[in-house]
DNA sequence: CTGAAAGCGCTTACAG
DNA sequence: CTGAAAGCGCTTACAG
């Protein structure tokens, strides 16, 4: 078992009360102590390494000075951004988190907030994912019953009741086919990941807005894939590049199903970018490895006003409610060049 | 503020006091509560939303259920897996992760670990990186002065200390070496990540003795790289493929090194893997995206020994000593293939 | 079968 | 300039 001394202990060691103590540590500005007790406590708390346990000051103060952060953790650097600037940021600022996995996979799922409620966590952050949309109205108003602060990131539903921050999924989509557009191609397809992500959904909806402005009808977009899965992705992409006439460049709704593109590009002897340009989306570590043309999302900086906006909540009790757009940089590379067919 | 009921809000409700409130919730064997009682109590907790605070419960228990992790979150899946597995695995066990991370980037950097103590941490997981190793031994005897319990990933110079949980990187590095043979290359070289990181010395140790075990005298190994980043890799893995004669094949300390070294083959107009064989370290999704053969470390499972671990010695007071060394798995993919100067 | 009381480690009015 | 006391929300001997 643990042994730490306590506030008493250092109150003994230095002859005085455990008042006495707090105050100095706390260095209270009403009260003054003698310089000559402040330096024996301050000796006593060092010599007995003592460390306030937060936990008594948390339950005193109803703050506990801890950020719930909930999200998925999967092989996407988007993630790890986001957690590693919450994180970083929240030290800055005092604050420790608490950190709170979705979809760990496991069976014995349990409530990933009900966790940090029983922490009494100050605020949370809530990085959302497919599998979580249904709950997320359920679980808000559990939030706010408790007038428990949250920030929402990835999801602006609900963004009338509570701080949203999203990607500009749909402007970085468009982006890509303006850009693709200027290097003379038009015949675009996508390699979509489906409708069951809302991420997928609005850069579907970015390239079809962004096809419709370029006078593509419709009808003669080429659009195929399901998910976020590799597998899925490599079937998806064979169709497209198998298609009539094939598609001068694809833009994948990720990096990882741009990557399973450009394996089949290679397979099928084709080459990129002269036969084909590839687009992917998120900029993470895959791209840079493959020198994937691809949309750099910031999620460093999603993570920085996510945990910036929770804050300001938490001490000024503003409630704002917009929602804050994070604008993406479309960051060129060796997979995209001019239309060749031109 | 936040707004939670407490058990004497459930006990007003109910009828009956804070104890057997208490009793009924935490369903202790010993006392019996007439069914009644019983459903009056749940019915009251029910309807007040009644969540226990953990932050009380821990302050009279001695032990909070938090388990502190400290460790270096880049753009890695190696520590993201890590994480994910310790998190999943503790919410299993009813524990929560309190996260601290390493080299947030920011100047001031709370030292990580006095978070964990402030908040009574029941115990520990400390993955280590290069920028810890000097701070090591100062936070192990802080963490035995306290009787704090700790599990180390990554590295084993404290293992008669305390239970360490280490990558078998050394034996990863071997078997690449002999498959790499196997396949007829004798001309291997190593783009190595330096000597700062425990890690990129193990692989580079690895490689030496694998190559020694063919026979090829030391003064003949060609080894450059002086650290993990893709800038200076790039540069080396240049000079190596520069040098004659050239290597026909390369082992790389990480997959991102040889991603650069894949990059350096295309620009060279060289073809992978039948002018030169590449294969990575980590298994990270850059390998799978690149079709890289690399050296599986199984993150997921060294934090599922680094965390079962913690739980036991936290039970079962049963002081573990030796070091837990987790195997890897060479993943043949198609950037590896026979030498074809043979 | 149920409850009053003490204590975990802190902090802050309130006295002196 | 310093301290005794109460209270944050829990749990568990100890009574009844």
């Amino acid at each position: 078992m643990a042994k730490h001394s306590n506030s008493l202990d250092v109150a003994r060691l230095a002859g005085v009360s455990q008042t006495t103590v707090s105050f100095v540590l706390n260095k209270r500005p009403g009260h003054s102590i003698s310089a000559e007790t402040r330096e024996r406590v301050l000796n006593a708390a060092q010599t007995l390494q003592y460390r306030s346990n937060r936990l008594s000051e948390g339950l005193f103060r109803g703050s506990t000075g801890l950020i719930g952060v909930v999200m998925p953790l999967m092989n996407d650097d988007y993630y790890t951004n986001i957690l590693s600037s919450v994180a970083s940021y929240s030290s800055d600022n005092e604050k420790t988190v608490l950190f709170s996995p979705l979809n760990s996979g496991n069976a014995n799922n349990r409530d990933p907030l009900l966790q940090l409620i029983e922490y009494r966590v100050d605020g949370i952050i809530l990085v959302c994912q497919e599998s979580v949309i249904d709950s997320l109205g359920v679980w808000l108003t559990e939030l706010t019953d408790k007038h428990i602060c949250c920030v929402v990131v990835d999801d602006r539903k609900y963004q009338t009741k509570v701080p949203c921050v999203v990607s500009d999924d749909i402007r970085g989509a468009n982006q890509v086919v303006s850009y693709l557009a200027s290097l003379g191609h038009r015949n675009i397809a996508h390699l979509s990941a489906g409708t069951d992500s809302t991420t997928a959904v609005d850069r579907l909806n970015g390239f079809v807005s962004g096809m419709n402005e370029l006078g593509v009808p419709p009808s003669d977009l080429v659009i195929k894939g399901t998910s976020y899965a590799s597998e899925e992705g490599r079937a998806a992409a064979k169709e497209l590049l198998n298609s009539v006439p094939r598609p001068t460049a694809i833009f994948a709704a990720n990096d990882i199903l741009a990557a399973e593109a450009l394996k089949v590009i290679r397979s099928l002897e084709l080459k990129c970018p002269e036969d084909v340009s590839v687009v992917g989306y998120g900029n993470t570590q895959v791209a840079q490895s493959l020198d994937l043309t691809s949309v750099d999302q910031h999620p460093m900086e999603i993570g920085r006003i996510a945990i910036e906006t929770l804050l300001d909540i938490l001490s000024d009790h503003e409630p704002a409610e917009a929602a804050v757009v994070i604008g993406c940089d479309l960051i060129c590379r060796g997979t995209s060049g001019p239309n060749s067919a031109v």
